[in-house]
DNA sequence: GTCTATACAGGGATAGAC
DNA sequence: GTCTATCCCTGTATAGAC
């Protein structure tokens, strides 16, 4: 219960992890120096070691919890009903979670080049699970004749790169609200896999 | 025509260019050091220095001739004709441009964010350009009612991020080869865009 | 044109006082 | 738990010999 003056570990840790996802997606891992996240967080540098054993658990952990709350969030997610619903169900989902994390998001998409190989391996491993979910509904889709992809492992990496590119545009508070960008690009997806005219192919 | 002994700047300039283009796309740019370029080309780092002011300029320089070479190639493809073929011709150019130059366009797209405030300016105007010929064949196509697209902007970034993804998982020699793929990206891109059933919507 | 040698700044990480 | 101080390494870039 009692705890000395000073200690701030509960509060000090996710600020040190929000200030480095923070300056990695705007500069990049191997770019941002631990003093610069230890003056973003209003602390030393020799500080930043209490929250982490090196730079590199550090975005390794950043990007695992990324990935696991992605995929936590994903399994509350109904994906199994008919086709073309499961697949409306994950876009919207997709969008709206990335939107909610463009800095986590980017982070996770452009710094894969910077884990070593063994934390490499684990998030590959979770992106692959996620990737999975979609691709399963594709196949479904197509077993039963409702779209018309001709091959789903394509149309999944396809889809993904669509939906996901929109965090490289999206400004809060722009043009477009986050209803419309989930409806439109839910109509490009349902589209794109023939969902309205699978019978022509 | 009479040339010293130990002179290669025609030849050790492209070597230079090109291994740092290698290293940059498989670590980032703020990782790469002068002297990793320097012994995969086989010189001293100071020598770079012969052939690139600095760091920044280097980069600059290859996303720039990327930039140069992509718009030089895309004058050639006639986009005048009617939208459905303008925008097949434009999807197929694109995913073979991009096939040729895997590394090249994984620098262009991922190194923005290193790039000093002048120089992002330029490549960013060379992209909007890019993008801007494929918007205007969406423009056109809605125009005379043969594409169903809500908003021109977002489905063009839509586009261009799913085709571009293809960069991310191809591989020389993998499953797929490149017409097929550009086959069924195609197909993608045009039922995406409503291109068979604009009628419907 | 390339080399060796080096200046100088800044990196990650640790030790030990408080 | 945080600080200051510092170790040691590696970075970019330059100078001057060959």
């Amino acid at each position: 219960m009692a705890r000395k003056t000073g200690s701030h570990s509960d509060i000090t840790g996710p600020r040190v992890r929000s200030a480095a996802r923070s300056l990695i997606a705007r500069h990049g891992f191997a770019a941002v120096t631990m003093r610069q996240i230890a003056r973003e967080v209003g602390v030393q540098a020799g500080a930043l070691y209490l929250y982490t054993p090196d730079k590199q658990t550090l975005l390794f952990d950043l990007m695992k919890s990324h990935m696991d709350e992605l995929l936590e969030a994903v399994s509350s997610v109904d994906l199994s009903g008919p086709p073309e619903r499961a697949l409306e169900a994950f876009a919207r989902f997709h969008i709206a979670f990335h939107l909610d994390r463009a800095e986590a998001v980017f982070v996770a998409y452009m710094e894969l080049r910077n884990l070593t190989e063994d934390n490499f391996a684990v998030i590959e491993d979770q992106r692959k699970t996620y990737e999975n979910l979609l691709e399963r509904i594709l196949q479904r889709g197509r077993a039963s004749g409702v779209f018309a992809v001709h091959d789903t492992k394509l149309a999944t990496m396809a889809l993904i790169a669509m939906l996901t590119g929109l965090t490289t545009w999206y400004r809060e508070g722009g043009r477009l609200d986050r209803g419309d960008i989930q409806d439109m690009y839910w109509d490009m997806v349902r589209k794109a896999v023939g969902a309205d005219a699978a019978l022509s192919a």
